[in-house]
DNA sequence: TTGCATGCAAACGGTTTGCAAAACC
DNA sequence: GGTTTTGCAAACCGTTTGCATGCAA
């Protein structure tokens, strides 16, 4: 994700995704506590997901990434665990439009995104209103509500927008 | 969809989708407007896509209601054709989860979902202060917000709810 | 009568599954 | 050594496409 100008009143650490410092050690015991072995393929996972500067990646991507380091890796193992990953909480799938899913590792706060149909720019924010107004909304329907998807899809006004 | 108990603060009509009275004529201008012939599957998946009770169809759901009429109906003609009416502003396309798309006339406000993960109910809401966010949010980052994708997933607190 | 629309079947793309071999603990 | 996990290939499912035929205008 390439953060070309800061709008107002937002600080560069709202939208930039730091690049989080997960340790071999800590990226083992993510899969202990999802009580999954340790291996190369997923430690290998683990870590094409950890990989700036695009911090959404489809199944595809990730292939690619381990392909690699594990050249024998099949498309499978990738579906398979980074399924896991999503039931574990370990990653949240971002299904947008018709493009494949994509993976982001939960290192962060809770953010939704504003998709540029242009340039496929991914830009995140956090709106503390919407957030209440959803547990709002939820106890007027009489609902639990567990999750939802929010995004936004428009044109970035930047100069450097392919047309 | 089934409405079985209001939530508060709601009228009856902001959560029933009134059973449209389109009329042949009204289909046929409709299909003029896009500039399309008339042909009688269309007028058919226009028929059912106006049909309730339930106002979020699949192209399968389609395709049924219309094999009543029309045996000889093909998948290519309703995906077809549903994706006109997408590109043309006549339906919205919902896409939920890992589910196939869902397909309804717009022939009302904009809304938004609440959707049960165990008995597939779908709740419909709007909610003001929510798009105000989405105006703010677009202007903050310097986007031209088109359109947003907006659901609400979990569980209704619904004695008939399965499990 | 001419070009758009249809139905069929095959292709497509992302994802899932079955299974034997390999890796983990 | 027993149980997971992997890689491969095939299956899957929703959707799209190519093409010859049919139909609306």
């Amino acid at each position: 994700m390439e953060i070309t100008e800061l709008p107002k009143g937002y600080t560069k650490d709202e939208l930039i995704q730091p690049q989080t410092k997960l340790s071999e050690s800590n990226l083992k015991s993510m899969l202990r506590s999802m009580n999954l072995k340790v291996t190369n393929q997923r430690l290998s996972i683990l870590k094409a997901l950890n990989k700036g500067p695009k911090t959404h990646v489809t199944a595809k991507d990730v292939f690619e990434r381990v392909s690699a380091e594990y050249p024998n890796i099949g498309f499978a193992t990738v579906y398979r665990f980074l399924k896991e990953t999503s039931r574990f909480g370990i990653t949240s799938e971002l299904r947008i439009g018709y493009a494949p899913t994509r993976y982001e590792l939960k290192v962060r706060e809770h953010h939704h995104h504003i998709v540029c149909t242009k340039c496929g720019k991914i830009v995140e924010f956090q709106n503390e209103i919407i957030e209440d107004q959803i547990k709002k909304v939820g106890k007027d329907h009489n609902f639990s509500i567990e999750h939802h998807i929010f995004e936004l899809y428009g044109f970035c006004n930047n100069p450097n927008c392919c047309k």
